[in-house]
DNA sequence: TGCTTTTTCAACACAGTGTCAATAAAATAT
DNA sequence: ATATTTTATTGACACTGTGTTGAAAAAGCA
């Protein structure tokens, strides 16, 4: 059976050789300040032209490269959730070292306003989901999911752009330490 | 006696100007990316080569004004950590009614590279100078100052970006719940 | 008053954006 | 295999913004 969407060759060629310039660009200058359209094209050697044939701009490319990163992402963490088998502490080192392995990109593109949307999404659900197998219901006596998610982002966010040196299980540890039982 | 630095009152009303105008556009529009130097130099109707004289770029002028902000902060926290008087859930919201004032401005210029790290400076010095005041050692058992300080980051960050209803009160209350008392 | 500094103004070269029409090339359909 | 559709290339265009410069006007200072 032939599929119902396809698509050009030719289409799927350019806008991947347009993300591949974007992280080739990166690895030269981790700046997301200093992309341009321009810039892109050239490392992608496609004219600027068909740069907006497939993207309506260069934050329209960035959604993307995030939006896939973070299927990738999500698609890895759900049946880690599922697992009764691992401890706790292992859960959440497993679920940081899906960070680690990202760290470089996420270090840049965490100044895109989109990043930190989808990351504290994919917090916010995490921690409802271990709310959910441990019987912790809110509103009585527990921090709300917003302020224990973006307090995990910001730790995530260190962790990714300035403590690149430690470990997954140093950051749990250390996450351990500071929060009370019921938020680990 | 005459002050040794004498400045042209002219220059100083034109820095005036151009940093009110910032403000002025953030009024308007409250995204850091719209802020160009041209419309700057217009809403404070000076020309534009006005402003190359006194700034040397748009971040240089943003730069100056974040500096500003947290030189009149730091001077306000300063002696909040001596007072004795004052329970530390009462130090706490002290502390975070100091960024409730600024929230409409932090929340634009939080996208400004060196307001985290000027926030992040200021969170450290305070976590430490209550650390000292309450005798605990870092280094046996307690989480990092870089870990809580980026914690306590992010809760603030999301605050007055997207949790704006909420009052001083509410989140120091929640940090409360959150953290574990060695970090209160 | 004269001297100095600041401000203005117009102009310049430059980089980047987003669009368009004409043409070429590749992919798909008949 | 050829015709048709889609995608890609090219050069050009108008536009916004940056940073600098030189000369003239205005304001401050002594």
């Amino acid at each position: 059976m032939p599929e119902h969407k396809r698509i050009d060759p030719r289409a799927l060629r350019s806008k991947k050789m347009l993300k591949d310039a974007v992280f080739s660009l990166l690895a030269d200058h981790p700046e997301i300040s200093q992309l341009t359209v321009q810039k892109i094209a050239k490392r992608a050697e496609l004219n600027r032209a068909t740069f907006y044939l497939h993207y309506e701009d260069l934050n329209d490319l960035l959604r993307q490269i995030v939006h896939e990163i973070f299927d990738d992402l999500s698609m890895k963490v759900e049946p880690l959730l599922q697992l009764k088998s691992e401890s706790e502490q292992e859960q959440l080192v497993t679920f940081l070292s899906y960070f680690y392995e990202y760290r470089q990109v996420f270090a840049v593109l965490v100044e895109h306003p989109g990043f930190k949307k989808h990351l504290s999404n994919l917090l916010k659900s995490t921690i409802e989901k271990r709310r959910e197998a441990r019987n912790i219901n809110s509103a009585k006596g527990v921090a709300s999911v917003d302020i224990v998610s973006s307090s995990l982002l910001g730790v995530i966010m260190w962790w990714i752009k300035d403590g690149t040196e430690y470990s997954a299980e140093y950051i749990a540890d250390q996450i351990t330490l500071m929060y009370k039982r019921e938020y680990l």
